[in-house]
DNA sequence: GATGAATGAGGCTTCATTCAT
DNA sequence: AATGAATGAAGCCTCATTCAT
């Protein structure tokens, strides 16, 4: 009876794995749906055509379940390709954005959830964040390469300014859609290539030229 | 027994002006303290010293207090002085910055209960985000009373992005504290102080003697 | 709301006095006829005629409104006139022995229910010990008065085995019957009647004209 | 599938004895440690390594393999060597206090969960009072050969009370401990020492001289 | 036969709302 | 109007037993 820390059970035999994923995918879709409290036992285990003592019998918990969706969901947002070496600062902010954009886009439905929940469970909230720490690092180091390309008084300090900002944009979009703190429409790509816009000149980088 | 459209009967007498306060202020405290279920008609009955049944005599449903509460939040943060006519860009969006950082700041704990419940219920919502757009408006307009200061391609986007800017990351500072995304510690002046910077530059602002 | 350290909920109102009163009734019916485990709220509420919110209303949990129950049968038990000084040491056993099998058997249905929580539930052990201490230290005190009638070497021993003696067996019956242990039907009296006479004989009485 | 009366099938195999044997006692480990409601169905095949569905193959049901290790404990408590015959009313009731005595403090803790469970359960009850009975009988029969050293006016009964106050006040402090009904401390070898005395005196043998 | 995943009835508890006083 | 007791739907979880492999 193998039983992780993480309060999951891992499953043996193929129809298990089965109905485990299929629970996994009714939690998740009730969770982009409803919320967390809209994920209840009872429901989970009527979509996932699995009986209650089932959930239990994968999940220590209710949390366990939804711990575990966070966790894939994490997975699957770490997913991608490293990035290759930048030739320059504009590179490198274009494809640090874009790739944070990308995958909070398609993840947007979940992530609302855990965003919201993140501050009611540590348990939630402490994976999300290192995830979102290692993101940070990563993207002042590959920043900092580009040093000299920065004009900010301060270029650590910078760096993690501008990882902040598009994070905490994209997270509120993602959280309340496009037009919630302005009414004026503003589509996702768009939004992404203004923030690209918005690290580029607070880094300091010389791009006169690009403007008009 | 009146029944105004948002669910609060408006009380006549003074004893029932005097616990209508202490209800409103029993569920603020709660709702900053321990969120939207954090609060039970129960506990803010107890605090208020007020009885279940006269909780349900002023307000139509644990929603119509809670929503109550959060338009006397807005209003709070509505009531500051207009702000007077700024000679420049950086003086304007240097008071317009700090203005919503201030407010944000103060009401931060409630602020926080509210912005968790927003994306489960329109009611609270809605006037959030009318309230926001206000501010937006009114940044806007002022940002480009200095439209010539501006460098920005499009000067109506920029101001709204970045308003959106500010406001997202200051709301993510209320939602989750400084150290969610980002493992370095900024304080709420230092990073206000940035968000001016971010600001300026991502508008267009010629400031190259202020960098070094 | 005051609610005490024991988990119950006094309550103000007739209505209300009445209504826990039958919840205590009803719990009693049940611990007497099933035991702990036939006690469920879903049971009590209904033959109570109140609610299952009303139950916890009144007592914290299942267990506080078992624990309040307890507690008033010890209260019932404990409810006695305080006995006379006995001339002699065979009317101090007869009267002590008589009073403690009277009393245990008037509540022998729900006794035999605590008596077979009280090893699972420290909290119904702790005061049917202190209850049942109490009256062995009663007992002890008034037999020690006609020590020079004690013929056992160690009059404090003596009188401690004599009252456990006499619980134990008392007990067993309660909970197991007269035909446990034995299948020689014994009438609860006569069974009381020989257990005095084995006290008087193990204390060490001369009563042998009271043989034949 | 043979399936006795009692609820076992009995094995037929090498490895099934081995397994049911681990069955028994795993059931007997947590019966106990933890009683009847701590023995789960789940946790004697974990401990065992045997399969859920293998425990159903052994036994019709949970309650059957407690039944199974209840007659065990029992069979295993009657196997002793008969007694001698003892020469005297003293040296026969030391005897047979001392032999039960013995026994029901080696098997204290499973007999303590069976205690417990046998006012639930007949099917307890009953062997254990057959056991039981039969034990009164043997020692009515091995005291009543010392009738002429029994003063008390009817022997049969004496005879069938002293044994259950031994009895009972053994099983009380198998199921309570040394503490419960009185404050005072006493080893079970004392409490031993002492039932002897109380049957002697009670049963009216003559032994001033072991007095002082 | 053996395995262990699957089942679902049943237990406890919370809390927004209603209602008798 | 005020009080606070009463209501009951709904949520989480356990565990004896069954069943597909």
């Amino acid at each position: 009876m193998p039983s992780s820390p993480s309060g999951v059970r891992l499953p043996q035999q193929r129809r298990s794995r089965e109905s485990l994923e299929r629970l996994m995918q009714a939690g998740e879709a009730l969770l982009a749906r409803d919320g967390y409290d809209g994920l209840t036992v009872a429901e989970v285990s009527r979509r996932a055509k699995v009986s209650v003592g089932s959930v239990y019998g994968r999940f220590e918990s209710k949390d366990a379940l939804v711990h575990a969706i966070h966790l894939r969901m994490l997975t699957r947002m770490n997913d991608q390709p490293t990035l290759d070496d930048e030739p320059d600062l504009e590179a490198t902010v274009r494809a640090g954005v874009g790739a944070l954009a990308t995958v909070m886009h398609r993840e947007r439905a979940l992530l609302r959830a855990f965003m919201l929940r993140g501050p009611v469970d540590p348990k939630i909230a402490e994976p999300g964040s290192r995830a979102s720490r290692a993101a940070a690092e990563a993207f002042r180091q590959r920043v900092l390469r580009h040093r000299d390309e920065i004009s900010h008084r301060d270029p650590e300090v910078a760096a993690d300014v501008a990882f902040r900002t598009v994070y905490d944009v994209l997270a509120r979009q993602v959280m309340y859609g496009p037009t919630f703190e302005s009414a004026r429409a503003i589509s996702w790509d768009e939004l992404v290539e203004e923030l690209i816009e918005v690290c580029l000149a607070y880094l300091g980088a010389d791009r006169e030229f690009s403007r008009e």
